[in-house]
Formats: structure tokens, sequence, C-alpha cells
DNA sequence: CGTGCTATTGATTTCACTCAAGATTGGTGG
DNA sequence: CCACCAATCTTGAGTGAAATCAATAGCACG
């Protein structure tokens, strides 16, 4: 192939895929230009209401896909319906499990949110393929196990209170791909979704908040804005928390 | 190559790897005789002593390898000292993150314990010219996600009687690789290792087993064997502890 | 057999949960 | 535009499960 005909080709990438960030720093990021292409014949953009559901624990999987906007939710549930939120996935986060037959968890939307989701047949092709995309996905993989890793620390051993502060970190960290930490944001969950998150009720999630309100650590506008006035204090506050009783 | 050549090559393998589970399920599977031993030319027999440090937190990933036999525990640490493990990793699991250059983690022996290790670089080099190695190792770290999210539901959202409940099952499950499900063996942790895995004290550990020995689930004798006399029981208490209060 | 470590048991405290009102908020229709 | 409504969130009072503090008991080692 010369030189001019890459560029040529360069310039047929899907028009859907030219302002997207998983084009960009994602997995797609490691699909050359015929992969792009292949793939996106069967993507399809799909938009997710605040609730509603990608996939339920123990249902089939059949698609996977890219997070290009908004919060998804990773839960489980015990057999009496108790629930814990074991992860959150930010885009440009690549979602599904391609190895699996069934998923072990529900994923779900927990603000308005938009996916670019393709048939697990098709995102297998490209895996056997090029070993840059696996090596991609591992990597996200072992990112995500990471994150999990963290948060056991996070629900075995910290206070209530260092548990919202670490929440709010992870938020503050994760919610706007362009900064490394936002010091105003939307909180992406309800208190019920935090408190299934971090292992508490909603009345402790309420009084922490309360709590680092009146520190003048935060400040809380209408139910969901945050700004964070003390960002130090807060992240030291969720590492452990003994400076602040 | 010839067929009489290939079997003249297997009977090849290196002395220390023929009698060796990860050669027969583990990593070790996906290596051609070659690989198996241009590795085992740099591979290391290791014995740890019960508390023996592989690697601790922050330090410099130069090894990796397979725990041939005993149990090794991964914990993290707060700032203030605060400790939880993340995970408990049996025969014949693969240990290293190959793509993380420092270790987010602490790991060590449980208890007695072998690993075979080899250097990073060489386990790296595999990496780049195999495909199953990497989709073996893929699936192994997803594996591992997948239980780290299990025990995320765990610390969060159950009681100290279901958590040990739940330890108990986890080491039943995998303490012997022959068995699905031991009801009978010895614990790979002391009391204060149960609490820091669950979230939990020593005392209220000790007060959990105590109850499920009165309610005649388990059998202790001395401080490390149990007995499992009523697995089913174990079992649902486990998921959920609704049944016995 | 001590001796020291690990585990159990008991008494008390504390932090987060439960139960119970209210207060905001943001959405809807008069 | 404002009043009302349902849902979500906050605050308060009391309870309870697990932590803490404090002995005691069991076990494994010399």
């Amino acid at each position: 192939m010369t030189k001019d005909a890459t560029i040529a080709v360069a310039a047929d990438a899907p028009s859907s895929c030219r302002a997207c960030n998983s084009r960009l720093s994602g997995l797609c990021a490691t699909l050359s230009i015929e992969e792009l292409v292949g793939l996106s014949r069967y993507s399809a953009r799909r938009r997710l209401e605040p609730g509603e559901e990608i996939i339920g624990q123990g249902e089939m999987i059949l698609t996977c896909g890219n997070i290009l906007n908004g919060v998804i939710k990773l839960s489980k549930m015990t057999a009496d319906g108790r629930q814990q939120i074991v992860g959150l996935q930010f885009a440009p986060h690549f979602l599904g499990r391609l190895f699996a037959e069934q998923s072990g968890l529900t994923a779900e939307a927990a603000v308005e949110s938009y996916v670019c989701s393709f048939p697990r047949t098709a995102v297998h092709k490209v895996l056997g393929d090029n070993p840059d995309f696996e090596r991609k996905l591992h990597e996200q993989s072992l990112a995500e196990l990471d994150q999990a890793q963290e948060w056991m620390l996070t629900l075995g051993r910290k206070s209530a209170l260092e548990k919202v502060a670490s929440f709010l970190v992870l938020v503050a960290t994760e919610i706007d791909q362009r900064e490394s930490f936002s010091t105003s944001f939307d909180l992406p969950l309800t208190r019920l979704d935090i408190a299934d998150f971090l292992g508490l009720t909603i009345e402790t999630v309420s009084r922490q908040l309360t709590k680092l309100r009146k520190e003048k650590i935060i400040t809380l506008s209408g139910t969901r804005h945050v700004n964070i006035s003390a960002p130090k204090q807060l992240m030291r506050l969720a590492d452990n928390g003994d400076y602040l009783k």
C-alpha cells in the first residue's frame, strides 16, 4: 500500500468515529482503518436513560461496546436483595466480557449515557487478528482489578466519613476526561446508589456529606452538585481520616 | 519438524516441569516445549516461610511465577496502618503483574509455600510470541476480577457471620485442586489474617466461628483444622444468612 | 512443663443502622 | 407563574452489631 493510499483510506474513517474519544485514547485506538470500518458496520449508538439496564446478572452476553458519555454502574445482589455496586465505569471505558457466556453482574446507566455497542462476535473476530487490541483490553481489565482491590480496602477498613470522602475523590478524578481532578461536578449517583457503592445506608451517606459541608471541605448546591473547596483535606480524609475526627 | 522429533523433544521437557500442575492446567500449559525449556533455564524454585514477603507495596516488580503449593495473600494498607487482604491465591495461580513497574500491593506467603519464579523479562519475551499465553493470562486476570467483585459484595453487604461463612466456603472451594469442595482442611490463615480479609476484628471472627461450632455447622480441632459438617447450611449462610439468625 | 503466642470469652462502648418525621427539590398542571 | 405533588434527601431519636478493652484459656515450642 502506498503512502497516498493510506491517507485516502484514513479519510474514510467512519464519520461517527472521527470525534470519538475511544478512537483517540480508548480501545479503538488499536484498530486499523480497515478494522474500524469493518466494526462500525455493526455498531449502534445507543442512548440510555438513568437506571436503564444494559445487561442483568445471569443474562447471556450478546453485545459489548464503548461508553461514549455518562456513567455506567456495575452491581451485584445477594439472594435476599441486598445490593452492592462493584464498579463505576466512565468514558471511554470498554464494557463487556468477551470470554464469558453469562454476565456475573448487572450493568446499568447511572445517569443519561451514550454507548457505542457491537455484537460480541464482531469484536471477537478482531481479537484474534489484532494482538494490540487484546493487550489493550487486558490492560484495561488489570486497571479494573486495581480499582476493585483499592475499593476492597475502602469497604473493609474505612469509616463512613472516609468512605464518602473516597467516593468524592473517585468521582472528581474520573468524571471529566479532560481534567485529572475536577473540583466542581454533578454527582452521577443518587444517595441510594452512593450507599450501595460504599456499603452504607442513605442516612449515613447524607450525614457524612453534611459533616463535610459543615467542615467547609465541600459545598453542595441542590442535591447533585458538589464543589470541593478543600481538595487536599478531602484526599487526606479519603486515605485515612485521623486528622479530622 | 517430524513427528519423531516432536516426541524426542517432548521427552526433553525440563524434569522439574513434568510433575507440575502449572504445566497441566496453569499458564505453562500454553507453552511449547521450546518455550518451556527456554523459560526453565531462568526459573528458580523457591520455598517461602509463613509470612515471608514476595513483594511489598510500592516495590519494583522484577519477577513473577507460579504458585506450586501453598497460599499467597495479597494485601493493601492505609497510611495509618490498617490492613485489608484483597486476594488469596492458590496453586497453580500465576503471580505477578507483567505490565506494571511497581507493585500496588504486598504479596506474602500465608503458610509454607513453594513458587516457581522467573525474571519478568524472560516471561515478557514469551508474551510477545505466544498469543495463547497472553489469552490465558488475560482470562486469569478476569477470573481474579470476578473474585474481587464477589468479595466486594461480601465486604460491603454481609454480616459478620455471613462473612466468616463466605470465607470458609472460599477456602473449601480452593484449598485442594483435586476437590471442588473440601469438607476437612487446615485454615491457611491466622485469625488476624481472616479478620483482615473480612474487614472484621479477630474477636469477632472468633465469636462467629464459635457460633458456627455451636450450631453444629462446623467442628474445629486445634486452632487451624476445620471440618464442615453441614456444607449446604454453610453455603446458604454464605449467600445470605436469613435462615439462621 | 513452663513460656510466649494465639485464640477465646466477657464487659462495655461506639459507630452506623433502623425507624420516624420533616424538609428540599424538581417536575406538572392549573 | 405559582401551587402542589411525589420523590429524594436530611435530620433526629433510639437500637443494635461489631469494635474496643480486658482477662483468661489453649496451643505449640523449647
